[in-house]
DNA sequence: AGAAGAGTTT
DNA sequence: AGACCCTAGA
DNA sequence: TCTAGGGTCTAAACTCTTCT
């Protein structure tokens, strides 16, 4: 190779690195032998040093830059990130079909495109003249977490888009919605290393995907083996006179063509029918896959279709997931634990014999209300099926009658607040039943607690702990307590050193500039 | 060094 | 992120 | 009578900061 001028060898040892990461980690397929690949970094490396006016934000020597964050910065998402409307079986499947043909005033068959569901974390992903420049987390939706330096390091996300030959070109601004997942593969890989170091391993691969996204220092976030799969591109094909895209399917190619790893999987089908199809040939294909998925999205294909239908407040009309049927687990109901939430309402929850259980050790799970309990006629000391809808909170499904002890009771609610002892009251008609004690220390607590919780006043340093601690010391009956609280007050609290209470107060002072309508809600 | 507590994600 | 319940509105 | 929307519950893993 004959280079003319460290500028032109710079930009060909970049064009190649980049096609080599390409192939090597979006299409798993290497192009040259290791040693080759680390001459040619060595190379750019070297050039980019001594010509330090050649370095750019989006070389592949650039993953891993500068110092360990202080903390995240808050991104706004300009679309919010929704979740989906989920699904359990086919039947499901043929209403969501029947509500598009209703939606639309038309009749089927629909062009549907099914993809695979991918177990990972949200995140939304910006690129500014084809140049990755943020990436964010999903948050609560609107906004989300500023993790761009992490997201560089992972190997499968082009920093630079290609531009050329794509049709329609690159827009000078661009986003894109993707899953950061940890492959199985790569979580053995980790957790051997870890098992070596005298660390403690991984619990499952979503869990360990999110806990490196949220490293302060890149340079760690850089040894986990995060990948990425891209699935919508923001804003495709409206507005603007002339729509750019007119199908997801086309999308889903161009965004193939411009660099980003699109999963292989996604498939065109004419007519629920053939969704179906996909859904079965996945439910049993899926253990064969080096990543964890939990079901199907179902999309309608055509982008004018979709806009027709819209979208509700949680989630667009015209998707749907599919969830595959949910793993069990049997285990002993070791006892019923009642719970005071803010309103008063008493929850049950059960206390569970530890059975591992879809990657979690699970020991505690959601009994819903009375009436869930009777209609199960779960008693303590039974053995219980569990699963995780939506394989994340743990509930109770099913007892198993055989092997119930031969002295159980049925499980009676308390008729008294656990907490303060009040009557405990169910109005005719209500499901759940209330502590009758508005002052009961237990609402108190979850009513303060609500107050400083995120999406309310977003109150920093004032959780479960500091709010049990501060009512039992009667410093705080009310939230405008909060705002009596000084220094003093706090030293007396158990691990409430200097540090802490100046970042308590200043939280609580930060507060004050929420707005009228967080403030309503809080309350 | 180790544990508690808070915050974030699914 | 799911399940459930209640309310309001078609 | 059905359903969209809002509210209120629930579990576990992980990382970071601060306290002991």
């Amino acid at each position: 190779m004959q280079e003319s001028s460290p500028a032109g060898r710079v930009e060909e040892l970049r064009e190649l690195l980049r096609k080599y990461d390409y192939s090597y980690y979006v299409l798993d397929d290497p192009q040259v032998a290791d040693f080759e690949y680390d001459r040619l970094y060595a190379e750019l490396k070297r050039l980019e040093e001594e010509h330090s006016e050649l370095t750019t934000p989006d070389s592949p020597t650039r993953r891993v830059g500068g110092r360990p964050l202080e903390g995240f910065a808050q991104v706004a998402h300009g679309e919010p990130m929704l979740s989906l409307d989920n699904s359990y079986s086919e039947e499901e499947l043929i209403e969501f079909d029947r509500r598009i043909a209703r939606g639309l005033g038309e009749e089927g068959p629909f062009d549907y495109v099914a993809e695979l569901k991918f177990d990972g974390l949200g995140v939304s992903l910006r690129y500014e003249n084809g140049v990755f420049v943020q990436g964010a987390t999903r948050g609560d939706g609107r906004t989300g977490e500023d993790v761009t330096a992490n997201l560089r390091t992972v190997r499968s996300l082009p920093l630079k888009l290609k531009g050329e030959n794509l049709s329609p070109p690159l827009p000078g601004l661009l986003e894109v919605r993707g899953e950061v997942y940890m492959t199985r593969s790569g979580l053995e890989r980790v957790n051997a290393q870890r098992r070596e170091a005298g660390e403690p391993e991984f619990a499952n691969p979503r869990n360990s995907a999110a806990g490196s996204l949220r490293l302060l220092d890149s340079s760690l976030t850089a040894k986990r083996p995060l990948k990425l799969f891209i699935y919508q591109l923001l804003g495709a094909g409206w507005p603007g006179a002339r729509p750019r895209f007119y199908s997801h399917s086309q999308v889903l190619s161009w965004l193939k063509e411009a660099g980003f790893p699109v999963n292989p999987n996604w498939c065109s089908c004419v007519g629920i029918k053939q969704v179906i199809g996909y859904c079965r040939r996945w439910a049993e294909l899926r253990e064969e896959l080096d990543y964890n998925i939990d079901g199907v999205v179902v999309k309608l294909d055509h982008l004018d279709l979709r806009e027709r239908l819209g979208r509700t407040s949680k989630a667009p009309r015209w998707a749907m997931a599919y969830k595959f049927a949910a793993e069990q687990a049997r285990t002993r109901l070791l006892a019923i634990e009642i719970q005071v939430g803010r309103t008063g309402a008493l929850t049950p929850t059960a206390r569970l014999e530890p059975v591992f259980l879809a990657g979690t050790t699970v020991s505690n799970a959601t009994l819903h209300n009375e009436d869930e309990i009777e209609r199960k006629d779960i008693r303590v000391g039974d053995w219980v099926w569990i699963e995780k809808g939506g394989d994340i909170i743990p509930k109770v499904t099913a007892v198993d009658l055989k092997a119930r002890p031969a002295d159980s009771q049925p499980y009676r609610m308390p008729d008294s607040c656990p907490v303060c002892g009040s009557r405990a009251v169910r109005e005719p008609g209500e499901v759940v039943r209330r502590c009758s004690n508005a002052a009961c220390p237990a609402q108190v607590k979850e009513r303060i607690r609500h107050f400083t919780s995120r999406g309310a006043m977003d109150i920093e340093g004032a959780g479960p702990a500091l709010v049990d601690q501060v009512v039992e010391k009667d410093l705080v009956r009310d939230v405008a307590g909060l705002y009596t609280l000084n220094k003093e007050e706090l030293a007396g609290l158990e691990r409430m050193g200097e540090k802490s209470a100046e970042n308590l107060l200043a939280g609580i002072e930060d507060s004050k500039r929420r707005g009228a309508a967080r403030l309503l809600f809080a309350l």
